[in-house]
DNA sequence: ACATACATTGTAACAAAACTACAATTAATG
DNA sequence: CATTAATTGTAGTTTTGTTACAATGTATGT
């Protein structure tokens, strides 16, 4: 298999990367937000964890840390939390979209 | 921002990617693989996790998961783990490659 | 069969990480 | 300065992960 083959396979492997979810210590250190801070936007109903849905300890995928990035983002630059998340909840829509659709892709390659 | 940029920019963020590292219970239940399993494959040193270099519990990133996951396959198939470990080895190699040229290239459009 | 190496599994006692549910503090705004 | 928004602190508890022992299973050669 060549390597370029391997890499349309392999590259990525999203249903693989849906299951890669990562505790909330682990995003606080990627994102430079305190955890309590996470835990708050959670309960606003901001970010969203696995724990609202499954067991008791909350774990976060690719899309939410990302999420989590770009709201820090735009705090720093002076929004406030609700504007943040609004100007955010937009964006996210996209790349949600685009994320759906690379990984329907990615399954219909496997399955062809 | 049109989608399709947004799809190359947003995906994938491979220095995300990089980041994003699960716990050995997450692993556990993507893999299929006890934990007491994944513990002795890396006593044996055919895996690696974040331990041997930092902190006290092991964090598992995408391509060692990617690992875990083709020698499970193996060991199904009949082989022995170090047939198993050499075999996977090899392939790893071709992704790792991959994965590095990729992360590579997102570094590059994003400082261009 | 049985010795040998390979591979896995069990678990007790302990440590680290994460949880909740309170409350306190610190901006920002009318 | 009262009010809402946003963040932070923490005690006590639960969950998850750790090591370091040992035991058990499985395959291979003789």
């Amino acid at each position: 298999m060549s390597s370029n083959e391997e890499l349309k396979n392999m590259l990525i492997d999203f249903h693989l990367l849906r299951k890669l979810v990562v505790g909330i210590g682990e995003v606080s250190e990627i994102t430079h937000v305190p955890t309590r801070q996470i835990r708050y936007w959670e309960e606003k109903g901001i970010i969203h964890s696995s724990k609202e849905t499954e067991g008791t300890t909350r774990k976060y995928d690719y899309l939410s840390v990302k999420k989590i990035l770009l709201i820090k983002e735009l705090l720093d630059d002076g929004y406030t939390l609700d504007a943040a998340a609004k100007k955010v909840e937009h964006r996210m829509k996209n790349i949600d979209e685009a994320f759906m659709k690379l990984a329907q892709q990615s399954s219909d390659e496997n399955n062809k």
